[in-house]
DNA sequence: AAATTGAATTATGAATTCATTATTCATGTC
DNA sequence: GACATGAATAATGAATTCATAATTCAATTT
């Protein structure tokens, strides 16, 4: 079945120019979704023929996107014998998560200093939110909410690099992220870190915010840890 | 003149496996090493027909390996209209290099607390060479050691993620970071700031370690910028 | 039966070909 | 002469073809 690709966005394009993105973007684009989103699974080996016909495209763009989402570090590729999902292991994890809470420290720093008050206000609403999904007992709002006031700490930080950045190491994490199993109680201690983290946004307290993210990312780690339904090797 | 290219390391080779890496991987590794080297300069627009000519390769893993370093942000790819080398503008700078500040900084921080006495070692000896460099004013001598004293601290952090990262943001910044002009008195001043972040990792002062590369790379920002030969916007 | 060999099959790697889009440059117009 | 138009050229995008390596599986041996 071809279900074949639609007009995404834009590549590269000139400020306001229009063109049609290459079909190995898009295609990047598609498959990092299927991968992100858990269609595809970590571990999961591909084949190229069942690709290139699920997309409705030739070999050529689908080994280029490849060659895309193995720079990302999503798929190994391995000469001659395919590509992989990444399925990233405790060590990798226990690597990766301080990185991005020193990152997602840092953004919170820049945006306690930059972001407009609308921008405050928006993830002041955010954490509300937040919390009226844990009395819901609405795991995939919450999950969903949860993702929305870290991307728009990032957003308030106006750093490009940043973003960008955060934005590489989250995807490989991503999983472990959001799919993991959230006890009530960790639940509950998270958002009282969030909700502490934007109290001290609000207050541009600087050093706080960048201390309280930090620490919130980690103890994020050690539960899914804690949880251990990551491979520990 | 075709240059063909010799067998370079391994791709992602099962451990202790031989494979070939890609021939997209060896050109997109060549292609890298020209572009950092300033061989090919920023800005530049590239040809795929002038580099298939001198790789002695095909268009097919040409393309492949431009996809690659476009993932990296080294190349920009425009549709229908080539590729062009990135060159970082100095907003983009003043970007970057706050993040590898805090990744140098997180880097140290891990570094004081996991570095064998071998590497705490090498890290002072390479040092000391570097004041001989500043005594004896040799300028790419200087570099060299100074690029090799922040790989020693990167290595010595343990953090696989956390050295890919910093890898990647550092290459986008290469040029700017070891072309720019060195004032006598920034030189100083630089080699100062080594020899104290020397002195805190030996002493094993995590704290001190961080806070000191992170204002030893937001110096390095500020006298680029003052240097002014990036491109404003 | 388990292990090993090797042909057949299948998958990937890379070059080539075909298609489409930009660019260049000559021609004509104002 | 400056500008616009359009054909010729050259570049990139993508499919196809050819080459090579890996996998499968039947036949054989132990």
């Amino acid at each position: 079945m071809t279900e074949s690709i639609s007009n995404g966005r834009l590549t590269t394009p000139e400020a306001g120019m229009l063109a049609r993105p290459a079909l190995a973007v898009q295609v990047a684009d598609a498959l990092r979704e299927l991968i992100l989103e858990g269609t595809i699974q970590g571990g999961e080996k591909i084949r190229e023929k069942e690709l290139t016909e699920r997309f409705g495209v030739s070999r050529t763009p689908l080994r280029e996107a490849m060659k895309i989402l193995a720079a990302e570090g999503l798929v190994e590729l391995i000469p001659n014998r395919g590509a992989i999902i990444s399925q990233p292991s405790a060590a990798e994890l226990a690597d990766a998560f301080p990185v991005l809470a020193a990152l997602e420290a840092m953004a919170g720093e820049q945006a306690a200093e930059r972001a407009t008050e609308v921008e405050m206000a928006e993830i002041s609403r955010l954490t509300d939110r937040l919390r009226a999904s844990l009395e819901a007992n609405d795991r995939p709002g919450y999950f969903e909410i949860n993702q929305a006031i870290h991307n728009a700490i990032l957003a308030a930080s106006r750093n490009e690099t940043l973003i960008r950045t955060h934005a590489t190491i989250a995807r490989l994490v991503h999983r472990a992220r959001y799919q993991a199993n959230l006890t009530r109680s960790r639940w509950e201690q998270a958002l009282s870190e969030h909700e502490k983290i934007a109290a001290a946004l609000n207050a541009r307290d600087t050093d706080q915010v960048g201390r309280l993210l930090k620490a919130h990312m980690m103890a994020k780690l050690t539960a899914i840890l804690k949880a251990g339904q990551v491979s520990p090797r």
